[in-house]
DNA sequence: CGTAGCCTTGAAGGTGATCAATGTTTGTGG
DNA sequence: CCACAAACATTGATCACCTTCAAGGCTACG
């Protein structure tokens, strides 16, 4: 087990032992860009832990335009929700941003492991809670435009990665998933994109995003500036 | 006790000594229309059940504004996800819709009794699951005409609810919380339902919404119709 | 060096927000 | 039981913000 695993925020100030038992029949599974982990509608035998890198869940749409619904970076538990649903299919599929490392852990050793382990849970709840209270600040943005969207988005992401080294996204994001993130069109997040680059606000160099003026960003989020 | 607290799904099949632990603390609370269960940003020291009637969760926005971020109908759990985190303020203000009654179960009650309980915390995330699945589905049809997404609000109340009474919605609802709801404007909001009831699809006599051809509607959901 | 994936730019058009005014229902106190 | 106020519903006109459609450019990689 690696020092990796153990050092997980889930996982803090447990026992090798207990750890070990939360993670029986787990397996480390090395995700390429753009790799998936499951697909939506698919037999949930499994949940993971993001180990390195990111994925993005993302639920199919017939229309062809799918949405991102979260992005999940290393420390995030993705698919625990569904454990406790008795039988049940993924609602989402699960695609790898960058190389990524994840833990896929068996259904069986949540139902053994986790939900006898009061404080795992607690753990898993509180990442749960802060998930849904994500949702809420989206849901009373629907009417903001949409610079104020991309803000909060790029905001969101870099307070949850907590890395100080700070100003750069942790991970690579193309405009069209962006713009599947904020529910809008590449277009348009390009056209808000390319005037904040014109400002100084934000530089990029392919999917990389860099905040130079998190300032900025921070007044466009809360409205103070138009850009 | 009452029969009805008894026959709540979080506690079926439990022994009266075990609902007697899990209700440790709590109080029955009747609250007329419009009345505030709690405040949000207000210290968060009980959640609590949905007997009878509605309440509406808002989250405040500095501009006026607010969004409902949820309906709870009888039997939905609200505020029990906060209770794992140590300390913590409410992130949404509580307000019934209708007469409604509530059972305010303290926080000590869930932290000694609810956590320790692996079923009810299984019932617990699972409506909390299907929670999120929703907030999934809300988010996948940012992109959609106001129509389908009234129409998605609509049927997902009426799903939820059950009762095959079925065609009238279970809840008292302004326009202006529908536009709440759906992110929307009361003005939008009416010009869409007037349209519906000139089509014979909805009646509707002051804040009772009774859908008269449920299939129209899933039409609309489904995109089939433009109406 | 050609293809695939991503980014960019422009023009046109639509959906819904906003503003303003008016009608309707509900509830309350005299 | 009436009168008035408050809350809610409605309608119309205007306009901003995005979406959509179309075309082209850039970069990387086999």
């Amino acid at each position: 087990m690696t020092e990796k695993i153990k050092s997980l925020g889930v996982f803090e100030g447990f026992e090798d032992s207990e750890v070990a038992s939360l993670l029986e029949g787990a397996e480390e599974k090395l995700l390429k860009h753009r790799a998936t982990l499951f697909k939506a509608d698919t037999d949930a035998h499994f949940f993971a832990l993001v180990l390195e890198g990111a994925v993005k869940l993302v639920k199919p749409s017939p229309s062809g335009d799918d949405v991102i619904v979260l992005f999940a970076l290393p420390g995030d538990v993705i698919g625990a929700l569904i454990m406790v649903q008795d039988k049940s299919t993924y609602p989402v599929s699960v695609i790898a941003l960058g190389e990524t490392v994840v833990l896929k852990i068996p259904r069986r050793t949540f139902q053994e492991s986790w939900q006898k382990n009061q404080i795992a849970m607690r753990r898993v709840n509180a990442l749960i809670y802060s998930r849904m209270t994500d949702f809420h600040d989206q849901k009373s943005m629907t009417k903001t435009p949409l610079p104020r969207k991309i803000a909060r988005q790029i905001v969101s992401l870099i307070d949850r990665y907590g890395t100080d080294a700070g100003t750069i996204l942790p991970i690579p994001l193309t405009r069209q998933e962006i713009a599947d993130a904020v529910g809008s069109t590449v277009e348009s997040v390009i056209r808000v994109m390319s005037s904040w680059s014109q400002l100084g606000i934000i530089r990029t160099s392919g999917q990389h995003i860099e905040i130079l003026k998190m300032d900025k960003v921070l007044e466009i989020l809360s409205g103070k500036l138009e850009a």
